[in-house]
RNA sequence: GCGCCUCUAGCUCAAUGGCAGAGCAACGGACUCUUAAUCCGCAGGUUCUGGGUUCGAGUCCCAGGGGGCGCACCA
């Protein structure tokens, strides 16, 4: 035991006093983990003369007498610590621990009779009093209010709450690697916009005082990230948040994070290359393995992955054909006999995605790209290079769910100030979602875009595949709440 | 925003309209090999809030609040 070990302070804890004496260290020498790899296959009733210092929160207590059994768990696994009166300096304290306090323990690795790996406490000190205690230690937490609230206690009592929250750090960490491989650059770009622009939502408003105007929380990061792109950064991404001021849902929080990356000479069929290589690779890494079980599907996300097009998409589900050029009658027909809403001022090309919507978004279960939308829904991408009426844009597809958005990015200033000009003519026909004008976007386009492919991955939603959560809620660390009544 | 469900001790949950309970946690005590749950003892409540029906309401009705799920909106 060395000088930075205060066991002998800690001898004269007691029980009203505890917190006084806390150290302001206590380093120890290996991460339970460690220990346990260690001294992995030891016998039974074994003492191996090797004394290790540990350090975490107590989070079972078994007390016998003049003996007495903890589990100690820190970020890398748990241990069971021993204290007997015989051993451990002022066992009577140690004793009085509590589960979820925090203690530092210093003492011989040794096997119980019964065979467990322990280490039997010679010295101890109390790191931090847990005074809330955590509930049943069986039952745990389990009121999904309390949980998300008390997220520190949550990870602590719910082992699936620390897993979830761990994949979704581990995805943003791999992506971020794997991006790196490929040279692009992390960028940001502002959250406080004057046009609440690059998407189609009700954006979040404030209002800056010293320049006395209101200012959107953004909605999307894409017409800065592409402004960066006119600038010269000819691969960047943003991995950040956006915010809509929408309805909460367990597929939807007002703040989520998206990834949106832009590579400059490249079009959509690269995106699509980049986007089945990447979350399969990131899935290799973060759960081992490219076939993943999501709330019972099981999904391969090796690729290639399936694509057609909306059309075929929907025809598929239809069981009969259908194109975006048939009559708008025959296209509203269908639309309302399978569910959908019809608006008059809708062209074929709002028809087409509300009828893929209601009829064939939910059947996609495997990874699928569907390619070619309809330009009247899509104010950013370019034209297709072929047919009329249509982008260069997909939505990839996993579980039923859109995960990834990407286009050729249109490049043509005038072709943008139109496409503005129609979302302008929307928003006056009563969509308040549709996209606002950004001339300064459209100067920056007269500069000049080169020819490029840009990818939007919801992050929250790519957790929840790699999770397997159903909840967005179960992969954000702190959801948005109410404020909590009755705080106590 | 609309619909359905839900709220009882610190936690997890009981209680055909008839005395509000159990287990765990806490607290006091016993126990030197335990593995959520050893034994003995003790304490713990504005049954989410406010109205109403009833001889009597945790339970039924109305309103409000919190939460969950579904729909709508969206990613």
């Amino acid at each position: 035991m060395d000088e930075t070990m205060s066991s002998t302070e800690s001898s004269t804890v007691g029980k009203i006093s505890r917190a006084k004496s806390i150290p302001y260290s206590f380093v120890g020498t290996k991460k339970i983990a460690e220990v346990r790899t260690e001294f992995d296959g030891l016998e039974q009733d074994h003492r191996t003369g090797v004394n290790v210092r540990i350090a975490g929160r107590a989070m079972l207590v078994r007390r016998q007498g003049k003996l007495c059994f903890f589990e100690v768990v820190d970020e890398t696994a748990r241990i069971q610590v021993m204290a007997s009166q015989a051993e451990t300096v002022d066992f009577d304290g140690f004793a009085s621990i509590a589960v979820g306090d925090w203690v530092g323990v210093d003492g011989e690795v040794i096997t119980s009779r019964r065979g467990e790996l322990s280490v039997m406490a010679q010295g101890w000190v109390l790191l931090a009093e847990n005074r809330r205690g955590f509930g049943d230690k069986w039952h745990g937490i389990s009121d999904p209010d309390v949980r998300y609230r008390r997220r520190y206690a949550d990870l602590w009592v719910n082992e699936r709450a620390r897993r979830s929250l761990a994949i979704r750090f581990k995805t943003v960490a791999e992506i971020r690697r794997q991006l790196a491989e490929r040279d692009f650059v992390e960028v940001e770009t502002p959250m406080l916009h004057p046009v609440a622009s690059g998407a189609m939502a009700k954006p979040f408003v404030t209002h800056h005082n010293a320049l006395d105007m209101d200012l959107y929380l953004r909605i999307a990061p894409e017409l800065y990230l592409k402004r960066l792109v006119v600038g010269g950064f000819e691969r960047v991404y943003e991995i950040g948040r956006s915010f809509r001021n929408e309805g909460i849902s367990p597929r939807h929080n007002p703040e989520f994070t998206m990834l949106e990356l832009y590579q400059a000479y490249v079009d959509v069929e690269e995106m699509m290359r980049l986007t089945e290589e990447l979350i399969s690779s990131v899935a290799q890494v973060v759960v081992g393995s490219t076939t993943i079980t999501y709330q019972g599907e099981t999904i391969d996300l090796s690729p290639p992955w399936r694509r057609l097009t909306m059309e075929e998409a929907v025809s598929e589900s239809l069981g009969s054909d259908i194109s975006f050029y048939m009559p708008r009658e025959e296209l509203a027909k269908l639309v309302t006999e399978h569910g959908g809403k019809v608006d008059s001022s809708w062209g074929n090309g709002k028809l087409l995605l509300e009828l893929f919507e209601n009829v064939a978004e939910s059947g996609l279960i495997q990874p699928t790209f569907v390619y070619d939308h309809p330009m009247e829904i899509s104010p950013l991408a370019r034209d297709h290079r072929s047919r009329p009426g249509f982008v260069e844009r997909f939505e990839a597809f996993v579980a039923g769910r859109e995960l990834v958005n990407a286009f050729s990015e249109l490049n043509d200033p005038d072709e943008q100030k139109r496409r503005f000009a129609d979302q302008l003519e929307q928003r006056t026909a009563g969509d308040d979602e549709a996209m606002p004008m950004d001339s300064d976007y459209v100067r920056a386009l007269e500069y000049g875009l080169p020819p490029t492919g840009g990818l939007g991955i919801g992050i929250d939603r790519l957790v929840m595949l790699l999770a397997d959560e159903a909840q967005i809620r179960e992969v954000v660390a702190f959801p948005a709440m109410r404020a909590e009544q009755n705080f106590e």
